[in-house]
DNA sequence: AACCGCTAATTCCG
DNA sequence: CGGAATTAGCGGTT
């Protein structure tokens, strides 16, 4: 639904696809903290030779002979493939840091009573009395204030708060007013305006500076709308890419599966488990990175917490009889992850031999993912296989306060969620040696929930027909493309940013989600709000150093980028929000360069 | 494993 | 703008 409205431009079919990639375009969580800027030379595919593009899809064999010509020459300067060798997947990463995981740990997640003052989206158009309310309460708050109710609204407890959430509440659905995203003909009454302008800008005293005069402001409002859906237009993959890296992914993950099958004894029986941002949907710009999990079913497990976080553990198997007792040094001792991974690793390596156009990427310390790179039509492409344990008993205890998705999903769906299994990956951080309890870091195993993440992004409507075609469309999801978006673009322009990955995002959305629960408060026509609210959600975390885990609430992701870092992001963020995302401008300019050249 | 029907997404076209 | 066509992915069935 609602995806089609044709684009823009009249560009020719599949011609140059579009794609125009810009650089970037998402590195995706480069998660070691030594990784060096991450990658600069993404510029160097510039697609040029694509013309032949359209018609190409036939099918190519398999291996050998790579699909075209430029491959070869590409190839050679693999060596300089984007720092992705590193890229561990945020999700099964959600915290590289090498310090201790708490600081915050008094987040309890959220959920909570969020029901409370409905209105329905229509109404909105008139519910200015409220507004004015609220803003009032909005704009006084301190920076620091803000972040904090933003904790507290995720902190149950406090009853006290009552009034501001739902204070908040009604802000919200206030905002969604009649919006149009793309813009300017739209009419809009002054008062409304200048109510979405100052709450928009809530707290930026500088924003006035900056900006305009006031009776400029409906200009710029019109003008985020349209900065935000044009860039959204731009951050749609392409078909043609899309079909193409499909059939080689999905070429390759189904070698490398039957070549476990019929080669390995421990890893026989694997089910994949394709997750991440491009089988979820959120993917931004190219389909060139993907996440497969190649899950083991194990019976029962004992499982240690290792570390203070929750997400951490020391796995041990409780039968017999299974293939992997080879990795236990005895009956009761911890299951080794990175001897197992080391096998896995092999294996895999083994099966890609013979596809050259593949190449392994260095193991990096602590990644749990064999990083698997090629090129589609001189266009790098990723893919990250990673071993984990499927372990089908209830979730660790760390595990069971979060998820608070009842007043979103409702309890019925939170509890078939929690009724599935959950994953364990062969994840440490820090030194690989450090020991507690008799067990080495990097025989720890994290606990993963990406199937959830994956269900719950394409399931996440309040109302069951959310997004589908006899429902209204909701902008979740386009709030998380831009925000993943925004994110990446500035990790690119500051390389001290590196270990912001995109997993704080969705985190970010899911919690948002939890907080702004009904399907009006996230209406397709209320973009650029509630990207903007996201984006106030996101620097309250910054601020304030703390953001939970959705899963884990005690596991803070922010507690390895330092304070000052998380500061420092947080006035990128507010400034380019606050100057209309000049960010997004830019990055509009240079794509059309590149698709004009 | 092959097939089917469905969904979500992109793109074409009127 | 919105319908139609196309396609990847997915779950269910045999």
């Amino acid at each position: 639904m609602t995806g089609r409205g044709r684009p823009l431009k009249a560009k020719s079919p599949g011609s140059k696809c579009a794609k125009s990639k810009t650089k970037s375009e998402d590195i995706k969580q480069v998660s070691l903290p030594t990784c060096p800027s991450k990658d600069f030379k993404e510029e160097k595919q510039i697609r040029t030779t694509k013309e032949q593009k359209p018609k190409q899809r036939e099918q190519k064999k398999p291996n050998h002979t790579d699909e075209n010509p430029s491959v070869h020459s590409k190839q050679e300067e693999k060596t300089t493939k984007h720092c992705t060798e590193e890229i561990n997947k945020q999700q099964r990463t959600p915290t590289d840091n090498t310090k201790a995981p708490v600081r915050g740990t008094r987040a309890k997640t959220c959920a909570a009573s969020t029901k409370s003052t409905e209105q329905s989206a229509e109404e909105i158009t008139k519910t200015k009395p409220k507004d004015t309310t609220k803003d009032s309460i909005k704009t006084t708050k301190t920076k620091k204030d803000s972040g904090r109710s933003k904790l507290s609204e995720q902190c149950v407890e406090e009853i006290t708060k009552a009034q501001s959430e739902t204070a908040k509440y009604t802000t919200k659905a206030s905002m969604k007013k009649t919006q149009a995203k793309t813009c300017a003909s739209k009419a809009i009454s002054p008062e409304n305006l200048t109510e979405e302008t100052s709450k928009m800008q809530p707290e930026t005293p500088e924003y006035t500076t900056k900006v305009c005069a006031p009776q400029h402001r409906y200009e710029d409002k019109a003008a985020v709308d349209s900065i935000l859906s044009t860039t959204l237009e731009k951050l749609k993959i392409n078909k043609n890419d899309r079909a193409n890296a499909a059939e080689v992914i999905n070429e390759i993950i189904m070698s490398i599966i039957r070549h476990l099958e019929n080669n390995t004894q421990c890893f026989k029986v694997v089910e994949p488990l394709r997750t991440g941002s491009y089988y979820e949907n959120v993917k931004i710009s190219n389909p060139d990175e993907f996440d497969v999990m190649l899950s083991i079913p194990v019976d029962r497990v004992n499982i240690k917490p290792f570390g203070d976080g929750g997400a951490f553990y020391s796995v041990s198997l409780k039968r017999g009889n299974s293939p992997l007792k080879k990795f236990q040094e005895t009956d009761t001792s911890p299951l080794s992850a990175s001897k197992m991974l080391e096998e896995f690793r092999k294996e895999v390596k083994k099966c890609v031999e013979v596809f050259t156009e593949w190449e392994v990427t260095k193991k990096k310390k602590g990644c749990p993912a064999v990083t698997l790179t090629t090129k589609v039509q001189s266009v790098t492409i990723s893919l990250d296989v990673v071993l984990c344990l499927m372990v089908k008993s209830s979730w660790p205890p760390f595990a069971q306060e979060g998820l608070k998705i009842e007043g979103w999903l409702g309890t019925k769906v939170r509890q078939e969620y929690k009724r599935k299994p959950y994953y364990l990956v062969p994840k440490y951080e820090g030194r690989g040696t450090v020991e507690y309890d008799g067990v080495l870091a990097r025989d720890v195993w994290r606990v993963s929930f990406s199937h959830v993440e994956k269900a719950i992004l394409k399931n996440h409507g309040s109302e069951k027909t959310c997004c589908e075609r006899v429902g209204k469309r909701c902008c979740r999801k386009d709030c998380l493309k831009l925000l993943k978006h925004l994110l990446s673009l500035l990790k690119e322009k500051d390389s001290s940013f590196d270990k912001f990955y995109s997993y704080l995002a969705k985190t970010t959305l899911l919690h948002a989600c939890c907080s702004r629960t009904r399907d009006s408060e996230w209406r397709a026509s209320s973009l650029s709000q509630c990207f903007q609210q996201l984006l106030e959600d996101f620097v309250g975390y910054l601020e304030e150093g703390v953001l939970p885990n959705f899963f884990i609430p005690d596991q803070n992701l922010l507690s390895c980028p330092d304070q000052k870092r998380c500061n420092s992001l947080a006035r990128c963020i507010k400034e380019e929000r606050d100057n209309g995302f000049p960010i997004f401008k830019h990055q509009l300019h240079s794509k059309e360069k590149v698709r004009a050249s």
